[in-house]
DNA sequence: CGGAAGTTGAG
DNA sequence: TCAACTTCC
């Protein structure tokens, strides 16, 4: 028998492990494993757990119809994987275990910890690089090291995608299934718990790989992304992220489907090169594993921040009085979510204009947002705060309002989350007067934005950054 | 994946 | 008066 470990790749489609098992035998078994407690301590939000469980009960139901049995078991951590992994091995006489390959740190303790577990065990184990476009390590600079800007990075990779990249492999298909003999396998109270995905969210984000893929087709055949994908009142963007997060959609898929619809050119494409910063910054926790550990990416970065409390708990709450920055922050706890635009704003907000910790917003948004994604998530609030690799310099500083002015011209975004200034023009909604904010409930400014800027300046060149770490 | 401030030159 | 451009942070 073989056994299938399903972990971020909650998907038919494009699945090697999934598919060179069924290659292999159609005697094969699947395996998920949840991780309550584990998930508590990444600090990853609740409703992406729910989500994760969701797409888990989506996926046995799916598995079942290619003849495919599941096994769902819940254990407190990654540490406990390696006893329940033996013990099913022994329960189902398993000789071969298939998975796809994980890259951050403590993931990759836990699997080599089963590894190790399998092999005296004498079972045979086949891991696959699978969920990006490339493994990790396979762009570096001539030198053998990492690259520390993107640029440069993104060319070569783009080079060496295009001499050798792999199609999405199909869904595995089974003629003459019989599912009579399934048992119920697993916990029964994680079966009862496989739906507690909050009924508000599913509109926004439906469960399972059909709707995800007819979600990721329908943006790709018609979309003006590049155009459009700073404009948080447009549906711009791909949305895709929470299944690219846990792996309902693989990046390999959504190049083949640029491919098909833009040809080559589509390896040149805005889109793909978000697709491309994916990959780098999973490649550089790689590379860098203290990054996983609230280490900065360079050495000597400002590493001593402003501690507000109250003023950290205001940029939370969406209660800073900078309409785009509160409308980005109530999106968030809202929908699990936010554009990418407002996600840069409320971040240079954050670390730049308050001063506080970086990590703070890191933990926030991971503890809200339904893509959280340790590599992409941390990248991104090293880029925001200076402190990382290739990030944006000190002196780069969003002004929220003009942010604002430029990106939600008329204020329709900002309305959509901020009901207390529905009824503001749009000329006034991205700084209303006092009076106007004292009528419509709506705060102050917690912050002078041009003290907070100088301020910003001066404190960030006292402290001076090397160029990399 | 800025912004502020200063300069220039068209109108 | 104000784009468009330059420079510095």
């Amino acid at each position: 028998m073989n056994l299938v470990w399903f972990r971020n790749d909650l998907r038919l489609a494009d699945n090697p492990a999934l598919y060179h098992a069924l290659q292999d035998s159609k005697n094969t078994v699947a395996l998920f494993v949840l991780y309550p407690k584990q998930h508590q301590v990444h600090g990853e939000a609740p409703n992406k757990y729910d989500f994760i469980q969701a797409h888990v009960n989506d996926l046995v139901e799916r598995l079942k119809k290619i003849g495919v049995q599941s096994i769902i078991k819940t254990v407190p951590m990654f540490s406990n994987t390696a006893a329940l992994v033996s013990e099913i091995t022994a329960q189902y006489a398993i000789k071969q275990v298939f998975f796809n390959a994980s890259y951050w740190p403590n993931e990759q303790q836990r699997d080599q910890q089963v590894v190790g577990c399998l092999k005296k065990l004498n079972i045979d184990v086949h891991s696959y690089d699978s969920n990006y476009l490339l493994p990790p390590a396979t762009v570096r600079k001539s030198d053998g090291s990492m690259y520390h800007v993107f640029t440069p990075y993104k060319n070569k990779f783009i080079e060496m995608l295009m001499a050798d990249y792999a199609l999405p492999l199909a869904v595995p298909q089974s003629e003459n299934v019989d599912t009579a003999n399934f048992a119920e396998v697993g916990d029964s109270e994680v079966a009862d718990s496989l739906n507690q995905f909050p009924e508000h969210l599913h509109a926004l984000w439906p469960i399972g790989e059909v709707a995800a893929t007819a979600r990721l087709k329908a943006f790709v055949t018609d979309n003006d992304y590049a155009d459009e994908r700073d404009f948080p009142a447009i549906d711009g963007t791909s949305s895709i992220s929470p299944y690219l997060a846990i792996g309902v959609l693989s990046a390999r898929q959504c190049l083949a489907v640029a491919l098909k619809t833009q040809g080559e050119a589509a390896f040149y494409s805005t889109w793909v090169s978000e697709l491309i910063w994916r990959d780098y910054y999973n490649d550089l926790m790689y590379c860098y594993p203290r990054l996983a550990k609230h280490r900065t990416f360079k050495a000597d970065a400002v590493d001593y921040w402003q501690h507000n409390p109250v003023l950290f708990q205001q940029w939370q709450a969406g209660k800073t009085g900078f309409p785009l920055v509160d409308a980005g922050m109530r999106q968030l706890s809202q929908e699990g979510w936010m554009h990418n635009r407002v996600r840069m704003v409320v971040a240079g907000f954050l670390c730049k204009l308050c001063l506080l910790d970086w990590r703070l917003g890191e933990a926030h948004f991971m503890a809200h947002l339904l893509d959280g994604d340790l590599a992409s998530n941390n990248g991104g609030w090293q880029w925001s705060s200076a402190t990382g690799c290739d990030a944006a310099p000190y002196f780069r500083i969003f002004n929220p309002t003009t942010q604002s002015k430029k990106f939600d011209p008329d204020g329709t975004y900002i309305r959509k989350y901020v009901p207390e200034l529905v009824a503001v023009s749009s000329k006034a909604i991205h700084d209303p007067k006092a009076e106007v904010r004292a009528a419509c409930g709506y705060p102050e400014p917690v912050i002078d934005y041009r003290s907070a800027r100088a301020n910003a300046l001066s404190w960030f060149k006292d402290n001076p950054l090397s160029e990399s770490g």
